[in-house]
DNA sequence: ACAGCTTCATTGATTTTCGTATAGCACATC
DNA sequence: GATGTGCTATACGAAAATCAATGAAGCTGT
């Protein structure tokens, strides 16, 4: 029994099995050939003294032990592809690629044109969007910068705040013309209202702030904020906006503005490590500069 | 010029050389022999595009980009452990490998009694203790398992509140009777005061609840909270000490105890991913259950 | 029922990689 | 100044991994 560590590669293979579903599929996506990939399996599972996956004919079924280690493997995978995109973006200048991930509607709404102007300044400067709400992105190295609306506590991080993003209740002129619009936040009762499907940092924020709120019972539940701003603009009811995006919107009307105010904090993030890559540099400043006009000090 | 993505194994051999200093020194770690080692080192700066050392026959100098890719490199490894860890454990049984991070008080003063009992209970688990301040050792997979003072706000975590520990201003008997006891908290400027060497999340909460203590200017400044509490024993002058652990050295005396109290938040930590590792879930319910008695609830 | 597709397993030839041995260089010690 | 120890670079034979080709088994649609 070898007690050995297995070669580092043998991550990559058993990864691409979990991914592909087969040796043939992960062969494929590897560049190699079936017998070697169906060597290398084997060689993984006597190096761990435990079988990983169940053949057939039909293609490879991970047991739990493989399903179990495939969060490190995908970890592996993610500092991988950091590491190359560190090195492919080494020299002078801005150029290579950064991932950047943001929550939905920043990305969608926000962040195009702030990105376009950089791509005019940098055009050797390529841009990876990854939209989601995971704050962990950044330590687990899925991204090189974030934009959150949570402030973030690790230590290793390069943090730069740039202010609060008011949040406010807004409806669709057809919908308030149709519905009537409420003047206490009890009348909110009778109303249609586009809720949050799961519990992210900040709305928890929010309903310590709203008990009012908190309370509410919502007809509409997306986990995505860009479905809720379409909602909204739809007329499908009364939902939460960043105020410079309603602004866009002029048929939109904020509802209750005296008694819903929410104010976001908003943070740009990076890894300390990646201080020293000016595509990084290049990107975080742009970042700074643009969103400043959206946010308010 | 390749462009294909290297072997992942060629990052295990770069990080061996980056830590050992030369080929030889990396060799010797691995396994294997220098010159395996120096073609491995060529062929991944071919796949870079660029050199990663500087040649010289008293041994090899890091080039710039060399140390940049120098923390990926060292969380690949972190990660590659933790998947180790995770595959040797994973029978049913409590057997294997957890890696437990804690501040160094807690785990010089607080844990050893609890991982006592549990190694009694589980004699096939073996625990690794890493006394450390870093709040994203999690995250970077460098343990399994984190007893912290500050609230974890991460999604993918498995969190439990223990409860609250009291801190409070201490002095040793004999330091009192030499210097006298502060009456009111603008005396402390006349005493030695122990202090700390750097910010941590814990301490700058301190400051925003205690402004009196944020002005004072320390005697003595250590970034080892175990160093402050052996000053403290040692009578060199006063310094916070959690309330329970100065209960154990009877001459030990609460100082200002009418204005300097603090409450520490103490979470347990674990990876969600562990959460069907038995080892774990025996560390992280005994963990729960041994500080129950050092936290007030 | 049968042909076509995809899967995994096995075998032998070939290419790649590794290890041993040796040479050359710089620094420290005696 | 000779010697010893550390390091890297190179050459060559051996071991190991790879590829290509083939066989067997199961699902799918006609």
């Amino acid at each position: 029994m070898k007690l050995s560590e297995p070669d580092w590669d043998l991550y990559r293979t058993f990864l691409a099995v979990l991914r592909g579903g087969s040796l043939s599929a992960a062969a494929r996506s590897l560049g190699l050939t079936q017998p070697t990939v169906g060597r290398q399996v084997e060689a993984l599972e006597a190096s761990l003294g435990a079988p990983l996956f169940l053949r057939s004919p039909l293609g490879l079924t991970p047991t739990a032990l493989a399903e179990a280690l495939r969060p490190q493997a995908e970890a592996m995978a993610a500092t991988a592809e950091a590491l190359l995109r560190m090195a492919s973006g080494q020299g002078q200048g801005v150029r290579g690629t950064v991932r950047l991930t943001a929550s939905e509607v920043v990305g969608v709404e926000v962040l195009p044109p702030i990105l376009a102007g950089l791509r005019v300044r940098h055009p050797a400067l390529e841009i990876e969007l990854v939209l989601s709400n995971a704050v962990d992105d950044l330590l687990r190295q899925q991204a090189d910068i974030a934009v959150r609306m949570v402030e973030p506590r690790q230590e290793a991080l390069l943090v730069r705040r740039l202010g609060e993003i008011p949040v406010g209740l807004y409806a669709h002129q057809t919908y308030l013309m149709r519905c009537g619009v409420p003047q206490q936040p009890e009348d909110l009762a009778d109303h249609t209202v586009i809720g949050f499907d799961r519990e992210t940092p900040a709305i928890r924020a929010m309903r310590e702030r709203l008990p009012a709120v908190a309370q509410l019972r919502y007809a509409l539940r997306a986990d995505s904020d860009v479905a809720q701003l379409a909602a909204i603009r739809a007329g499908f009811g009364i939902g939460f906006c960043q105020v410079p995006l309603a602004r866009r919107t002029p048929d939109l009307v904020r509802v209750l503005p005296a008694y819903v105010e929410l104010r976001l904090g908003t943070w740009i993030v990076m890894h300390s490590d990646l201080r020293s890559a000016p595509r990084c540099r290049a990107v975080f400043d742009g970042l700074v500069d643009g969103l400043r006009s959206h946010v308010e000090r």
